[in-house]
DNA sequence: GTAATCACG
DNA sequence: ACGTACGTGATTACT
């Protein structure tokens, strides 16, 4: 035989990745550093060495041998930290993904089977390069096997390497000698014991003078150093054991297969599926067009249909179901560039995917009717409904299925709900992505450059919204997500359909003056803050403003953040009241703000109908809200009166007015209902201030008697409670001790036992099923649960107490939304849902129906939930956003 | 593209 | 001893 072979430590490598490559997580939140840092260490190896065969070593879980021989001097070797450990199972189903070998044998160590493989290998005439991280290895070293110690520095990777000559030139012994070396001067990392009192520099002077153990006891009255000498004598037994111990094994009898070990063909879909989801971008830039194409029988299905009599009849086959991709950058149905229907095997019928373009026969707008029409006969299933409503008329969502939502459900924690990502994780199927197809390219202009790379592109959308559908809603059902999904997040999305369709009507001259206002005053304080710091410089800049205030003008606060001084609001104002500039500063902070995001951004956002029409997307948050962009509607300014007064600006349509009801403090009121504590339950049916009762039974006191102080102690408390308490946060909040904080909190738990004990069940119960859960079953994966690193764990604790609760009054003003929607439409009323923040909803109400939407809102808000406490709401109506609320 | 800041519930 | 409140999005500066 000849030729090379790279034998890889396994175990050892992934170590090393993991310490030297910072933490990555993929979407899911599983570590992927390790692996990482692995693969590309591998690919420097391969790329370098061009071998012709490759194989990998692992440890069993099995003890070996060896590890019980340590075990019984040492104890056990540390535990490999969670974020590794989970990885482990990973790097093998990838490494066995690319076809690459590994090896593993119960009763072996990786060492010694990675000796042995060297070994054997030697001897049939291979060169061998064996790459680890562990200096261990360097005995095994000879005149053709080469030893590769990798280093990760600074994010580069750099490789020592040795063969027995370098091992001599560096450490003054031979592989052989090295052995020796070892067990002298033992490895606590490795729980070799070593002989006493010999550290590196004595243990080379002994092998280098005598050459070997028994050579060095041979000579033992020869050395000089009296204490050298004692501690050889006394501890012999010590020795041997050690130099067993440090003994790798070359002579295992394996059944190793070089047939199987060919280092080629890594390259398969299954790799490119797992990097895909371990979100390994650069890597996937590995593999050829070759192997993303699949060639199997979806896309021998697809099908252009160019004929309008050939679509007509395709689309007349359509029995019961269809998957559905809409190829359009718009909303208008006139700009539908293309439609893919794809209809499942039945019968004597095969699966059929047909991509329909628009053209002159089969105009934009008949493609968008075509769906109209299908959308009546049979049930659609798409990617992103919401953008899919402006081509039909229903008005229930009963026969659709949007996988979007679907797979958002399932794990609200992803980022990309895709049919590429969709396809990829639940049909273990690779399909084009856009970006792959279209770069940063739009549908249309995409479509010009390669219609065929689009057809296909669609058709895979359809394909997957069709084969998506069985497979997601099983898995809800499994979940016991599927009422939620079916009779919530479905016939939501045509709720917030409507309302970003509607959108909301603004007042551009006011706004206009609103900014203008600001300027004049941002322009007084920025020549006040640069006089008085004696240099102009950017304000906005946290850099330039850390150095102003705490370097040159010596100001008391010093580092906060990585990367300087904190200039955030919390530590300015500490400084406010004795320095005018920092009161300016704050001032001015508070201005640029308002104008540039509110009064700039909003009037960014003012559609052609002078609207502003905000995104409301529902698969963004992991509790189950909804978010709102492009203006974030939702965070318009409220608590500070100048903020406020945009909300003026916010006007109903000419003949309505805004009526606007918000839940009181629903999220404890749920926790109320959730945790059962009856003295809460009690308290919410007395009707009274919940806060100032909080802090009556808190502190102790008569209910008439609580001050102001105590009131706003016991309010934070709530608010914490919900946040999932820590004594820290609640000190940071109130500006008192820990210890303070503690004792609040103490109380607290005293007072309403209930929570508390609801509370470390919500951890508990977390911790077993590895996910959070609402009222009504939907689920928060929660990986920082089973995290070794003290700071995610407690983060974990805190999301397990939280997301119940936020969830569940999530889905409960969902539920209102739908109620509300549906109760305006079927009493015939013009009136409609204009904005939901979270626990408050806008209506745009039509003069006269003032009382009728009041009553709506009022029934459908409070029975949205059956709980045990009352949903109470507050509600008011205006001529404004300001005047509403 | 990330970090810092700050607006909301 | 560890070092934080839960959930979002937009703007700005700066690498």
């Amino acid at each position: 035989m000849s030729g090379k072979i790279v034998l890889i430590d396994g175990h050892s490598i992934l170590n090393r990745a993991f310490y030297g490559v910072p933490d990555l997580t993929n979407a899911e939140g599983l570590h992927t550093n390790a692996v990482y840092g692995f693969l590309n260490i591998m690919f420097k190896i391969l790329e370098e060495e061009k071998p012709d065969y490759l194989a990998v070593a692992f440890d069993r879980k099995e003890p070996t041998f060896r590890h019980e021989m340590y075990a019984a001097y040492k104890g056990t070797r540390k535990p490999m930290p969670t974020e590794l450990r989970e990885q482990v199972p990973v790097m093998k189903e990838l490494l066995t993904a690319m076809g690459i070998c590994i090896l593993e044998h119960a009763g072996w160590e990786a060492d010694d089977i990675l000796g042995s493989v060297a070994n054997l290998s030697e001897r049939n005439g291979l060169e061998v390069s064996l790459v680890s991280g562990d200096r261990d290895l360097l005995q095994i070293a000879s005149a053709h096997i080469k030893i590769r110690l990798p280093k990760t520095k600074g994010g580069k990777t750099e490789i020592e390497d040795y063969y027995a000559k370098d091992v001599l030139a560096k450490y003054q012994v031979t592989p052989e000698q090295f052995i020796e070396l070892k067990a002298l001067m033992g490895d606590s990392s490795d729980n070799i014991p070593g002989v006493p009192k010999i550290g590196e520099k004595t243990a080379t002077e002994l092998m280098v003078t005598y050459g070997s153990i028994e050579g060095i006891y041979e000579h033992l009255e020869e050395i000089s150093k009296k204490s050298v000498r004692e501690t050889l004598a006394a501890n012999r037994e010590l020795a041997d054991l050690s130099k067993k111990l440090a003994t790798i094994k070359t002579d295992c009898e394996l059944d190793f297969s070089y047939e199987n070990s060919k280092a080629e063909g890594f390259y398969t879909k299954e790799a490119y599926a797992l990097c895909k989801k371990l979100g390994f971008k650069n890597i996937l830039s590995r593999f050829d067009a070759e192997t993303i194409e699949t060639t199997d029988d979806i896309k021998n299905s697809f099908i252009k249909i160019t004929d309008k009599k050939e679509a007509e009849s395709f689309l007349a086959e359509a029995k019961e179901e269809a998957g559905i991709f809409v190829l359009s950058d718009g909303k208008a149905q006139e700009d539908i560039i293309g439609l893919a229907v794809a209809l499942p095997a039945s019968g004597n019928n095969p699966l059929k995917v047909v991509f329909i373009p628009a053209g002159k026969e089969m105009e934009s707008t008949w493609l968008a009717e075509s769906l109209n029409a299908l959308s009546k006969k049979i049930s659609l299933s798409v990617c992103d409904i919401k953008h899919t409503y402006a081509y039909l008329d229903k008005t229930t969502t009963e026969n659709y299925c949007d996988i979007l939502i679907a797979a958002y459900l399932l794990n609200p924690l992803k980022n990309d709900y895709d049919t590429e990502a969709i396809a990829g994780e639940h049909l273990d199927l690779i399909v084009p992505g856009r970006t792959e197809v279209f770069g940063k390219n739009t549908f249309a202009t995409g479509y010009l450059l390669n219609p065929d790379k689009v057809m296909e592109y669609a058709c895979y959308g359809a394909y997957t919204a069709l084969a998506a559908k069985t497979v997601l809603t099983d898995k809800l059902k499994e979940a016991g997500m599927y009422r939620l999904f079916t009779e919530v997040e479905m016939p939501l999305s045509l709720v917030l359909y409507d309302m970003e369709r509607l959108g909301m009507l603004v007042r551009p001259e006011e706004l206009r003056e609103y900014g203008e206002r600001l300027t004049g005053r941002i322009t007084e304080l920025e020549k006040a803050i640069h006089e008085a710091a004696g240099s102009d410089f950017n304000i906005n800049s946290p850099k330039q403003l850390g150095e102003i205030l705490f370097e040159k003008m010596q100001l008391p606060g010093g580092k906060k953040t990585k990367t300087g001084y904190s200039t955030a609001a919390d530590v300015l104002e500490k400084l406010a009241p004795e320095h005018k500039i920092v009161a300016d500063i704050l001032e001015y902070r508070g201005l640029a703000k308002l104008k540039s995001t509110y009064a700039e951004g909003l009037a960014a956002c003012i559609g052609e109908d002078g609207r502003i029409h905000s995104n409301f997307n529902q698969t963004i948050t992991a509790t189950g809200r909804i978010s709102s962009t492009e203006p974030n509607l939702q965070n318009i300014p409220m608590r500070m009166e100048l903020g406020r007064q945009i909300r003026k600006v916010f006007i109903p349509s000419e003949g309505y007015i805004f009526t606007d009801a918000d839940y009181s403090q629903i999220e404890l009121r749920v926790l109320a209902h959730m945790s059962g504590d009856e003295q809460l339950i009690e308290a919410y049916k007395s009707e009274q201030d919940i806060h100032r009762i909080t802090a009556a039974k808190v502190f102790h006191t008569p209910f008439e008697e609580v001050t102001e102080l105590q009131r706003r102690n016991a309010k934070a408390v709530n608010f914490g409670i919900v946040y999932g308490i820590s004594s820290f946060g609640l000190s940071q909040d109130l500006s008192i001790t820990k210890k303070e904080a503690a004792a609040y909190i103490d109380q607290y738990f005293e007072t309403y036992p209930g929570i508390k004990n609801f509370l470390d069940n919500l951890v508990k119960d977390a911790k077993e099923k590895g996910y959070a859960v609402t009222l009504f079953g939907r689920r928060r994966p929660v990986p920082e649960l089973s995290s070794n690193n003290f700071m995610q764990r407690s983060f974990g604790e805190r999301i397990a107490m939280n997301s119940p609760i936020q969830g569940t009054a999530a889905d409960i003003i969902k539920i209102a939304m739908i109620n509300v929607f549906k109760a305006l439409k079927e009493a015939g009323l013009k009136s409609r849902l204009i904005l939901q923040v979270h626990d408050e909803l806008l209506i745009e109400t039509a003069l006269g129906e003032e009382k009728a939407v009041a009553e709506i809102l009022e029934k459908c808000m409070k029975e949205a939930a059956d709980l045990s406490v009352e949903l109470a709401i507050d509600m008011h109506t205006g001529s404004d956003w300001y005047e509403a609320k």
